[in-house]
RNA sequence: GGGGGAGUGUCCCGAGUGGCAAAGGGGGCGGACUGUAAAUCCGCUGGCUUACGCCUUCGUAGGUUCGAGUCCUACCUCCCCCA
């Protein structure tokens, strides 16, 4: 790792944020000179953001930690077009009003890591729409498009690939660079932002914004990228049974939030450490050199501090102290997630089968029956083996509540109403 | 434009002689072992049904047949060769 001048480069770099910076001592001696402005491009396909998106919002964190100015820009106009890198599918095209919708939640959670306002480090919310609906194809081509190479385009690593395996490569997504190189360059004259920051496969697309501001406007720009996350058994973040790793809480709880951190695998512990808390990096050294089961308590550690940062810090030390109880009390908690149900079903008797689908923890009755001959059904904390079984009130606990389990980790509490 | 090939279980890859709810992987879920980890081993992996069974599924739409993923026709998409 070289040492840089300034914070913002030296705390991202000492974290392992940084995977690629183009003129590294040119933007470093920019950072420790003056305040900078950067952006991030975010997708706004969905209503809110998942665990994936965590990684550039913290580096947007620490860039205005440090002093600078964050933008995070949406793609609510390439959303319109449809993201063509996502091979099948997913290419839906989203109204404006969804568009709309979706610009609203996800605005919510950037206001938890980032301090919005007019201030010259404050955070702005971008809307590539904003430009890119309005622009009129012959001039753009003539602006924009003669500073492109096709030559130099077909050399790109991300169309080199698709060629190489001869695969098709839509004259769209061709222009899907182009348009992001404008993004580039229209945030440079709008915001005199200077650096673009993105995922690793970014690094392309960013360069080719960087050459279109030095000949549009003669400007330096500057690219960063960061690595690309993939736990240590080489899979994607961010999936897991339940879904995705929303960081909505009304999509998913901040106790399951809090055990999807908490089931990291140990060699991850330190790396998810520095990337998604803001713990000192002493501090993280001291927890990430225990070793065994001692690494537990770095899990809980991480848990809690990334909760807390996207929950907030009592929402992470209950979901803390239910998984506690839970796990290590084998005490019944209280604070798990609970559904209600109307007291008259239960009056009238609902079958096992029944409950686990209402609450979500399967997703059929087939699969709830195989479940049960798998011996991965609970309730109470007793193994269900008749798929017969039918709940009733009479099988609620002293708190007044029954508790559903789905193999040993995943539990729900039902609660008459 | 001409010739050849391909599209399979709605996560992915992939076998498939007219009797098929359809081989095998990967992934995922559950169990055992552990440390709420990894690795390993075992089970499960269309929906409904207590059950006999019923329904939906092999690019799309028709057709042949007692019966179609499999045969025929048209269409869509992709790939290869020739122009």
């Amino acid at each position: 790792m070289r040492a840089y001048k300034s914070d913002f480069l030296n705390i991202l770099a000492s974290r392992g944020f940084i995977h690629q910076v183009s003129e590294p001592d040119a933007l470093d001696a920019l950072a420790k000179s003056k305040t900078i402005t950067a952006y991030i491009g975010f997708d706004c396909t969905a209503a809110s953001l998942h665990i994936g998106s965590l990684l550039p919002i913290m580096m947007l964190y620490w860039l205005q930690q440090t002093g600078h100015r964050p933008i995070a820009l949406m793609g609510g106009g390439t959303t319109r077009v449809g993201d063509p890198s996502g091979k099948d599918e997913s290419r839906k095209v989203l109204t404006d009003e969804v568009i709309a919708e979706n610009l609203k939640g996800i605005g919510a959670i950037f206001a938890k890591f980032l301090k919005f306002g007019a201030g010259p480090s404050d955070a702005v919310m971008a809307n590539n729409a904003d430009w890119l609906n309005s622009l009129n194809y012959i001039d753009f081509l003539r602006d924009v498009g003669r500073h492109f190479s096709v030559n130099r385009m077909l050399a790109f690593d991300s169309v080199k690939m698709r060629l190489d395996r001869q695969q098709e490569l839509s004259f769209l997504e061709f222009n899907y660079m182009i348009l992001q190189a404008y993004d580039f360059v229209e945030l440079y004259k709008r915001e005199k932002c200077v650096l673009q920051m993105g995922g690793s496969d970014q690094w392309g697309n960013i360069i080719n914004g960087i050459d279109l501001g030095r000949r549009m406007e003669s400007a330096q720009l500057f690219a960063l990228t960061a690595t690309l996350i993939t736990t240590s058994s080489g899979a994607k973040m961010g999936k897991t049974a339940a879904g995705a790793i929303w960081l909505d809480a009304n999509l998913l709880s901040p106790y399951d939030f809090w055990q999807f951190w908490r089931n990291t695998e140990d060699g991850d512990v330190a790396r998810f450490l520095k990337l998604f808390t803001l713990l000192p990096l002493d501090e993280i050294g001291r927890l990430a050199a225990l070793k065994g089961a001692e690494l537990n308590e770095a899990k809980k550690v991480l848990a809690t501090e990334t909760t807390a940062l996207v929950h907030g810090r009592a929402a992470a030390d209950q979901a803390a102290e239910t998984a506690r109880k839970t796990f290590e009390e084998g005490a019944l908690a209280e604070t798990l997630p609970t559904a209600n149900v109307p007291r008259s079903i239960l009056e009238s008797g609902l079958s096992v089968l029944e409950a686990y689908v209402l609450l979500h923890l399967v997703v059929s009755k087939g699969e709830a029956r195989r479940q049960i001959n798998n011996g991965g059904l609970k309730v109470n904390d007793a193994t269900v083996t008749d798929e017969k079984m039918t709940l009733t009130l009479k099988d609620l606990t002293p708190e007044g509540v029954i508790k559903l389990s789905l193999g040993k980790k995943r539990h729900v509490l039902l609660k008459p109403i």
